[in-house]
DNA sequence: ACCTGAACACCGTTCAAGT
DNA sequence: ACCTGAACACCGTTCAAGT
């Protein structure tokens, strides 16, 4: 008898953590609720249980974990936008199956809280606009994760089921796209500085 | 005896134009292939004749539609580059709907080619680097179309279908993510200039 | 409380058949 | 050549039922 049902119970974030994988390995469109519910080895109706708004709440909660992003606040206002920058880019990049969703659906939830917190934490650095530098590096980090991410050819390795798709680097960056990222993002915070 | 069956024979563009509504008023997940036979008074299975390899079909040619831009050569580089910037952003604008298509999937067909033209272009106006500067202002484009995407609230007015989406304003831009879209390309125009 | 099984309405796609 | 009808495998979601 070496094997009862479940080995350790659902939850939401096993849930999440295995529609990651099968959105970031096959693609969104192969993200089903029954092929979910094989991955976590449990009917497909047992995840209505811990996201009780079905589909439509996972698509929410996978936009919401590659993009509700903190850093630690203190430094200029610079340092601060730099560091959400950088670590924005790399949530969207760890997981390019949900960009399609993350730079599409409205901010809700722990995203929004983040935005808010990232704008206080750039108007007590004391920059002007804070709501609108935000708004700018949030348009720099998509736009730059979104060329990234289609001249890596994500999109034709999730199309070919077979081998899973390797990020195109191990530290999580080609060293063109990383310079191009921090020249990009410098130049954008000059232009923001006067105003 | 007021009706024959096709008024007007199918075609690939009123496939395309009816398969934007859909997606612009009701949003991507309900674009399907029975919804769009409905829309265009046919079985879904007429569809299928003219676009071979069905919904992924539909789907490289939706992208396409909103991602193929060209604008007149001739000129400096900078309104090279600005013409073909704005005409990208009008042309994404006007139909969100396919927006996560659009900066999601990988340029072929069509849009590969109008990148391939505007690289030429910017190069033979004497830019240096026109492949990179072509990277940068579709990062440029696509960013700024997200956020304001995002802010113009489709997502959640595709979601009651209740009366279809409007564009925020009539002539295709409100006026301060006008004035915004205008300044952050002004500043990257001048960070291309020295490389 | 947590999961299953059966059921329902809907989906993409094929294929033979109609005209 | 162009479209239809029936069929198949699959999908999201519900609900009553099991434990």
């Amino acid at each position: 008898m070496p094997a009862k049902r479940p080995p350790i119970p659902l939850s939401r974030e096993r849930i999440i953590d295995a529609a990651l994988h099968i959105a970031d390995s096959q693609g969104l469109r192969r993200l089903t609720m029954r092929r979910l519910g094989d991955a976590l080895q449990v009917e497909a109706m047992a995840i209505y249980h811990h996201l009780p708004r079905g589909k439509d709440a996972l698509m929410d909660a996978l936009a919401e974990h590659v993009t509700a992003v903190h850093v630690e606040p203190g430094g200029s206002w610079q340092e601060s936008a730099k560091a959400w920058c950088r670590a924005s880019r790399a949530a969207l990049r760890e997981h390019p199956g949900v960009l399609a969703l993350a730079l599409t659906k409205p901010p809700k939830g722990r995203t929004a809280i983040a935005i808010r917190e990232q704008t206080d934490q750039l108007a007590e650095a004391g920059l002007g606009d804070a709501p609108g530098a935000v708004r700018a590096l949030r348009a720099y980090v998509f736009g730059a994760v979104a060329v990234e991410v289609q001249q890596s050819g994500w999109a034709e390795a999730a199309d070919d089921h077979d081998e899973p798709w390797r990020p195109p680097s191990k530290g999580g960056g080609s060293p063109g796209a990383d310079a191009d990222f921090e020249l990009g993002l410098d130049a954008l915070l000059v232009g923001l500085t006067r105003h």
